[in-house]
DNA sequence: CAGGTGCGTTGCATTCAATGCAATGCTCAT
DNA sequence: ATGAGCATTGCATTGAATGCAACGCACCTG
């Protein structure tokens, strides 16, 4: 809608690949040098971006504060963190807790395994959303049209042989998943890696959140895994609870 | 410099504090309502803004994802985070890694404390920078005139009645911390949290990063903690040979 | 050391996009 | 029903964003 906005802000996802000096700058955007110097600027002064010593342009500090006070505000993210760390306590595993929102699922907290074998995973990283199993449970719960919408608009990278791999599949999946109430990725993105996931609903019973737990199959096989089943459904009922119970009912996301 | 982008960017800050709707919004910016509607649309084609249910808006996932792949884009994190797990597992305490960029200082890893008494902090959050030890290391690098300036623009709060009370105060602190080439703080932000630091560097000498242990009063006493240092400036020095190795010198923040 | 190339930066005239206004539409509470 | 409070839209005006061309600067090269 706003033109200038527009492009300042389409610097940032840019400058995310890695840093880049104006002339780079100005050609992906496609205009004058004066131009995304000036854009930069305003960028730099906010601290969204920072100038390194070799002149190129990064993304800056501010932008990761600012990131941080959102997480912070997310009243899931409080409720539920001490009954991921008890989960972790009582099987051992990586346990992660996700959010939609707006064609993104992210995990917004991790507990990380005490195995010594952890996967690899950062919190506000967009999840694989065709595969994840918490990302199942989060689509699973929208309107059927919005759905079926985001189901044809998304990519399906073939993570493995066992990756969700077309629009269809992945409704088929969406609805299992949404009967049966949970959900799991038996090496749908790393080979060796499973998960088992559980919604938190809110008082209106919509699915703001979703929580897994997952372990390399040297660790356990996923037959083990689903025994954990039981378990990641309690803790994510009793994280439920709480929300509905004690907040004015919010956007979850 | 440029006055659409200028207002659009404050208004993250704003939305950091809580949601907010439109009215506030325009409010707080100075502008017509129409105005603030178009930036916070622009706002919300790039992710970083979201709409809750309620219609205020919040800080959107988009902004989240950026500052994941800004952080993961240093390369000094990469190196240095073996290094800090090791540390951890000889010590057992909560360790750090913090870089300083324009008037920050930010951790951008942690591992966390073994010790089931833990310290409260978060990657990506901005250090109390008057106080905490790896902020001393990091800003007593900096070049006279600018260190003088920075001194004189801060904040001083008195966490605790050991927190750095003025700017003179501060700069004596930097010159003694700048000789030795390490730093503690003492009580100086929560009463009861201790923490020792070393410096890393690159391969010109320069403070790129500091790292420190911290650990509250109840689990050892200041005289124990100090006993680590010799530890942590081995690990530094580790990092900070890895650091200046192999890479081509970038900018360090 | 002269000359040249490849950057970033600046001042300025033109133009087009951002602005505020006023009117409209919605939702909710009374 | 009625109106208050909010978001939203279309439009005329104006002022800010734009691209150009000139400049400065550092770094090579012959």
């Amino acid at each position: 809608m706003s033109q200038t906005v527009d492009r300042a802000l389409s610097i940032l996802p840019l400058l995310a690949e890695g840093p880049a000096d104006l002339g780079q700058v100005a050609d992906r955007l496609g205009v004058h040098k004066s131009t995304a110097l000036r854009l930069l600027r305003t960028l730099h002064e906010h601290g969204m971006v920072y100038r390194q010593s070799d002149q190129r342009y990064r993304l800056g500090a501010r932008l990761i504060a600012l990131a941080q006070e959102a997480m912070e505000n997310l009243d899931i993210r409080e409720i539920a963190h001490p009954h991921l760390v008890r989960l972790n306590e009582q099987c051992g595993h990586t346990v992660h807790l996700a959010v939609y929102e707006e064609d993104e699922v992210l995990y917004i907290d991790k507990v990380e395994s005490r195995y010594p074998v952890r996967m690899y995973s950062r919190i506000g990283k967009p999840v694989a959303i065709t595969v994840a199993a918490v990302a199942k449970l989060l689509l699973a719960d929208l309107p059927e049209a919005e759905r079926r919408a985001l189901a044809d608009r998304l990519d399906y990278p073939m993570y493995t042989s066992r990756s969700t791999p077309n629009p269809a599949a992945f409704l088929r999946e969406l609805e299992k998943v949404r009967e049966q109430g949970w959900a799991t990725d038996l090496g749908g993105h790393e080979e060796s890696i499973n998960c088992v996931a559980a919604p938190v609903r809110g008082a209106d019973g919509r699915v703001v959140a979703a929580m897994s737990v997952s372990a390399p199959n040297v660790v356990v096989t996923a037959e083990e895994l689903l025994t954990l089943l039981p378990l990641v459904r309690r803790t994510a009922d009793a994280i439920s609870g709480e929300y509905s119970g004690r907040n004015t009912v919010k956007d979850p996301a």
